[in-house]
DNA sequence: CGGATCTATGTTTGCGCTAACTTAGGCGTG
DNA sequence: CACGCCTAAGTTAGCGCAAACATAGATCCG
């Protein structure tokens, strides 16, 4: 820097001044040090102006986990905002699901140099109230509301009462679900929700059987569902267990949708191109991601919270999409 | 670090010497200094410390589209190799296919404080041989050797060719080719080798459909390929795709495998328990990333270069899994 | 047992930048 | 025309840490 404001024949502060653009610099002046820049290839060292602003032009993102599906397309949208805006971003993976994994991933990002952070919360954690540190802004992206700390996330209870309630209209006596993992929250609440249509509706509850999200759980799971011959309407907690529904039902024999019904939820892209197409509760992360991001950096650039509108909404409605792997039960059968 | 110092009793400059660990400190001052960062909550100031060093204890990553399955995975063993060395990862995404665009992502990120830059190279670019800046150590993610840069990838050749051989040793006169868009650099060699490896066997070479690797794009290029009923053996250059072509087999009603043989390429989760259970390439992305991470810390920590070891191999072989979408051609045909 | 050698620690300095203050000149107003 | 006020620039002083050098005491050896 020093370099640039002894070939531009001024000070170094009006280098500085020229670099963060806005401030009181003639016309005349800023045109030299932007040639003086140029020539000597001047580019700021970030060190250095973090060291004296305190401020890191960087937002960490804290996840389980990066290879669900769920969690990139969050990250992505929160890249894409977060350059947008002028920011980067780090990316830090949790191993355990306990509180203190959490905080220590935020710990070690704030150590490591964040102006904030969003936490993408998709396990269930030993102490149901994440308490985390507030050194800076931080965000949860989560399905419930229950945090200390402003949360944005789907409407999953939403989705999951919208994929029951389209079974039951097409006149299932019930809706098996094959659920997600005990530890994933937003299993727990898609599970939930599904249980609680079902009563409100006046069905029997049957009893749940859990998968751990992989085509293969969700393959195990029908296998043992459809020995018995009374299901004809399977809920799965995700696209990718459908699949595997789907596969065990062909193996079987059964038909779908002739003998048995199957919704999945996240409207992957291979999900209209599956046999049969499936109905399934899409989910529109992309949102959720982007306003995690704006809020977050309106958080950060204006710390007293002032000035930072509430959102529309928190949480994004998810949709129901029916293609053809739902239809009205098997003639005979309610 | 004044303040631990003081209530420590020792200089400064031993406080640092704890923190940075394996300096020459005697077990008790080290414990006094210990005790009193934990008394105050001590932590370490990362941009005063990059000021100092020159280091930023962080390698960004340059990658087009985050949510493309390939490079997540990629990316998530970048990170978890990252972390466990102790460095963080800053997540950038390029927008357009241009070296231009690359490389300010690249200028961006190293602006922003990187020790390091792994590039995803997804796409072609307009010019083949990209060069980027060097001020940091730079490994490519890549599928060739073709770079100035150190490249760690996939052999997918190799892959291509089993999947034609194994195709072509079914008896199948010939294998028609869904190839991924023309922009992406993994669709051009999966589509190069499966030319190379028809025209070596001595086969006629059918004219490729492109898709763009999404499901939708396979259908229709399926839908496309399938009316000419001469058509057996369809090789898909990404599992995606093949979902599509079996749906557009389906609907056509051709049975696969009996009428139809599909092969896919990556081996996602769901590709066994899709109907019928697809034969595809497996890929381990995990050890590209992984060694991408290896080479490139250990690049940063000896810059000169010297005792960086080659890795035994740059690319990783694909290993190809027969599942029941491939038979034999209907008899009559060949 | 004295000098060389080592080890643990302290002191000084500067990394490159910006915040906060200061200065010098130009302008308008009464 | 004198005064204050505004604007564009310069000056000063750190931000918090680690590299490089300095020092004092301990250790070793012939």
């Amino acid at each position: 820097m020093a370099d640039v404001a002894k070939l531009a024949g001024v000070s170094g502060q009006t280098v500085s001044r020229v670099v963060n653009g806005n401030d009181r610099v003639t016309a005349a002046t800023r045109l030299k040090v932007e040639a003086a820049m140029q020539q000597l290839g001047y580019r700021a060292n970030i060190a250095a102006r973090a060291l004296a602003t305190g401020r890191f032009g960087t937002i960490g993102v804290v996840m389980f986990n990066l290879s669900a599906v769920l969690n990139v397309r969050i990250v992505e949208a929160v890249v894409t905002g977060a350059q947008a805006r002028g920011y980067s971003v780090s990316v830090a993976v949790v191993d355990g699901p306990t509180e203190k994994d959490v905080r220590a991933a935020v710990r070690g990002l704030t150590d490591r140099a964040v102006d904030g952070v969003i936490v993408i919360e998709a396990r269930v954690l030993d102490t149901p109230h994440l308490r985390l540190p507030e050194e800076v802004p931080l965000v949860i992206a989560d399905s419930r509301a229950a945090h200390k700390h402003p949360t944005f996330g789907m409407d999953e209870a939403a989705g999951a009462r919208a994929a029951v309630d389209h079974l039951l209209g097409l006149g299932h006596a019930t809706v098996h679900h094959v659920a997600g993992p005990a530890g994933s929250n937003p299993a727990q609440r898609r599970r939930a929700a599904w249980q609680r249509q079902l009563k409100r509706s006046g069905r029997a509850v049957p009893p749940p059987v859990a998968g751990d999200w992989s085509p293969r759980s969700g393959y195990d799971a029908a296998l043992r569902l459809l020995a018995d011959d009374g299901v004809t309407a399977v809920f799965a907690a995700n696209d990718q267990m459908a699949v595997g529904v789907l596969r065990a039902a062909a193996e079987l024999g059964r038909r779908v949708p002739g003998d048995l019904s199957v919704v999945g939820f996240d409207d992957l892209d291979f999900a209209p191109f599956l046999t049969p197409p499936l109905t399934t509760v899409r989910q529109d992360l992309e949102t959720v991601g982007r306003r995690c991001v704006e809020h977050l950096i309106a958080r950060i650039e204006e710390p007293r919270g002032a000035g930072v509108p509430q959102p529309a909404s928190r949480f994004v409605r998810p949709e129901l999409i029916v293609r053809a792997s739902t239809a009205p039960p098997p003639a005979g059968r309610r």
